[in-house]
DNA sequence: CTAAATGCTGGAGTATGCTCTAGGTCAAGG
DNA sequence: CCTTGACCTAGAGCATACTCCAGCATTTAG
């Protein structure tokens, strides 16, 4: 699979794929005669699992931590799955704040929703001056 | 109330201060003889609730979205109310994301104890090489 | 065989959200 | 009076995560 193909089916651009090498998140790839990278299909498994990191907004930093780790084989499971037990504690921490900040902003809409209400009710007592 | 002052008691730097009212998160304070930014104590509440948005990851567009109508007094009090409605929508669906990927990571966390521990019973079928 | 599509590299550019620097001014204590 | 600390402005710099570009090589469809 070359990299435009790959491309396609892992929804990254090509740029992103190639930057991803460059910071060692992905290995480097096979090159074919022409010097162009071929991807062994296997890849989307990692890049699948690498999506669950970004959409957690795992910084890259991180994410090249743990490819690096993996690079190495089984014997750094224990080191992989602290890591992502750490990363396991902030998104739980995450979520924490996220219901506070949710049950905030829903405070703040029901009190506009009064505000609103009350501009309401005064302009049934003083009609507006252009009625 | 100084520009160091209030950055001591909002935690923002006294830096972030100067670039939120650049770039119109924060009106422009009244100033002194000698031309030192004076604060209003109330701006705190609005900070307050600056940090609320920000901790929701409300970018700075929005927010000084919200706060151009804020300047513009109650009548655009619905209007604010569907920003923050239109955000709490988000939130809500970065809730349920992070729901679904903190699952997806204790799964992943459970496969690796599960390696750790194939590792482990693999060591005492061949006792290591140095004992 | 050739033109279009695809790929290559190194490096510059972009957006966001600050953060820091240079080169001053201003205010309060000794 | 003078030093020290807080403040001022404009603009540069930084970290993150891409994204684009120039200029050239390779591959593929007709």
């Amino acid at each position: 699979m070359k990299i435009g193909e790959l491309s396609k089916k892992c929804g990254l651009s090509i740029d992103t794929l190639r930057f991803y090498e460059k910071i060692g998140l992905l290995e480097k790839p096979l090159r074919d005669g022409g010097g162009h990278r071929v991807y062994d299909p296997a890849i989307m498994q990692w890049l699948g699992f690498l999506a669950r990191l970004k959409e957690t907004d795992m910084p890259l930093k991180k994410q090249v931590e743990y490819a690096k780790l993996r690079a190495m084989g089984n014997k750094t499971a224990a080191l992989r799955r602290e890591l992502l037990e750490n990363h396991l504690q902030e998104l739980l921490e995450e979520q924490k704040r996220l219901k506070d900040n949710i049950n905030a902003l829903k405070t703040k809409i029901t009190i506009y929703r009064q505000i609103e209400k009350d501009i309401d009710d005064d302009n049934q007592h003083k009609p507006q001056p252009n009625s």
